[in-house]
DNA sequence: TTAGATACGGATAAATTTATCCGTAATTGG
DNA sequence: CCAATTACGGATAAATTTATCCGTATCTAA
């Protein structure tokens, strides 16, 4: 699907490059933030992200699932059935997503006039 | 310089994508941490960040500068100088970034292979 | 058997971000 | 005067990300 190398390489010195690395994409924290609140199934997922298109979804899962974030989890059984969980290291980023997310909303007030 | 729109917004209603706006940007996190620790003129900050080309560094200063994170100030004294400082906001941030700082160190190594 | 649900991914267009190149202007030190 | 330093920003190219459109396949229920 993607063997492809990026030209423009991103620093990774720091740890907090590697968090952005993690967390960069539009929908990524929807999604983790949805798999960790219980939604698992990617038919879910769609309903919970409407203004994502499903396709969208499915990359940036799938990046996850490379970043080690994410895992998946095909039952076989009919009918097809599919669910995504959060790795250990998947559940190591909720109290960080967490913790920026307060900061988001302790100053909604303050960004909000300055965004758009 | 920048009355540029979006044709494709970005999700706001959790607090972190409100966090994510601020820092999004290639070398933000690191202009931001420079700042914090004492390189504030721009030749400075070019020096410290290599990488980044001079322009690029402006360019992200001042998106900073409009996110409310940053401020810059100009002296009216010669030769030319030019500081950028923490706005008060913009120090509230500072202990965000040190938590994602800490958990991309505390996982460097799993990262590490699998970022490529 | 037809519609709607489940699920997946290639190909391409559009949008956005980052990089490169160009130019300006003033000052300092040789 | 010339080179190096300070500082800033427009215009465009290149890279990357996101969106849209297309197609596949199986199962269930009406």
């Amino acid at each position: 699907m993607s063997d492809y190398k990026k030209k423009l390489s991103v620093p990774l010195e720091c740890g907090l490059h590697l968090f952005m690395v993690v967390v960069n994409g539009k929908w990524k924290i929807s999604l983790i933030w949805c798999i960790h609140s219980g939604f698992k199934r990617p038919s879910e997922l769609q309903r919970k992200i409407p203004k994502a298109s499903r396709r969208v979804l499915d990359v940036q899962l799938n990046q996850l699932i490379g970043h080690g974030i994410i895992r998946k989890i095909t039952y076989d059984e009919l009918p097809l059935k599919v669910e995504y969980e959060l790795t250990p290291l998947g559940q190591t980023l909720i109290p960080v997503i967490a913790s920026t997310a307060q900061w988001g909303e302790d100053h909604r007030g303050e960004l909000e006039v300055l965004l758009r």
